[in-house]
DNA sequence: GTCTATATCAAGATAGAC
DNA sequence: GTCTATCTTGATATAGAC
């Protein structure tokens, strides 16, 4: 099995890991080249040694994302034998451990490069398996499951709600959907 | 009837009118306090006088598209017998309609103002009507229109994907667990 | 591959005169 | 209620030496 982030340098690598905890840590603001140079001990133009511009590393950034919840999601469908709901929770689990890294790749329209392509493919297909491989279905269960989980990561709920019972109501009736 | 947004000096409702158009013509980033008030002829320490800060005038907006948004919920309601798929039409209408104001009103976590507070539960309550009454539910349709909603602004979903058709299916099977 | 120095730009906000 | 002048901060990025 090929490596999931192939084609940097060892020295992009640390760049790239450090400015995640960054994002991760004190949110979007925080990812400036300055912050991210300074966590290692350098200065912000030596960075352009490494990666093109900041948006080369957001990109790479997102690249890393979405082969994370891929990964995610082939583990989710190969452990269940009710592959929505296994999908559903481990989106939902991915958003609430990686807030601002799931906002950085869902927010706002993306810059497509075929890297991100191939990575969005590969989190998209098991999508589409769990929703019975009907497409539309399963862009049905991506719009529930990404609003769900964006209003929840900005606290867009009530504080009481029972968001455990909302994503429950949503799956199931999605579900029976499947096949019709 | 009273006016929706009320509080408001002429001059502050003018600027506020101001702010809106910049940003939905020209997005976020335009939405400085110095363009808004080159759009008025004016200074930008001249706004100061009329919104203590950049957030009060941002919170100002959101509260007129939550305003929009519940007046545009009523009459969905009042004109159809079919309430679920009415209210989600209306959803994904406004934001087609007004994506940078879509996207201000629901992006990220909110300053809660007991105007925001009133305004976004003027809106809440005709999406909790149509369906059933079950809060629950409201919230699993609220999560999959902004889900739908937002992947479609943001140019998430594939070049070819038919939304008409994904949103039906959606809605649908949500309307399905009604009473359920 | 890292540095210093710098260019360029723009943001929010305040002080105080008028 | 508007102005000018200014403060403070920070961003991305380039040039060129080492």
């Amino acid at each position: 099995m090929p490596e999931p982030t192939s084609q940097l340098t060892p020295r992009a690598e640390q760049i790239l890991t450090v400015a995640r905890d960054l994002l991760e840590e004190e949110g979007p603001d925080a990812l400036s080249m300055r912050r991210v140079a300074g966590r290692l001990g350098m200065r912000a133009p030596s960075l352009y040694k490494h990666f093109d511009s900041k948006e080369a590393l957001t990109s790479a950034l997102i690249v890393v994302a979405f082969e994370e919840l891929a990964t995610r999601f082939a583990s989710a469908m190969s452990g269940s034998s009710d592959p929505m709901p296994a999908i559903a929770a481990a989106y939902r689990a991915y958003g609430r451990e990686h807030p601002h890294l799931y906002r950085l790749m869902t927010e706002r329209p993306l810059e497509r490069s075929p890297a991100v392509r191939q990575a969005e493919d590969r989190a998209r297909a098991p999508a589409n398996q769990a929703a019975g491989d009907d497409a539309d279905l399963a862009r049905a269960l991506w719009g529930f499951a990404h609003g769900m989980t964006i209003l929840e990561l900005n606290h867009r709920f009530p504080a009481g709600a029972d968001l455990d019972l909302a994503w429950e109501r949503g799956v199931t009736a999605l579900q029976a959907a499947v096949g019709r």
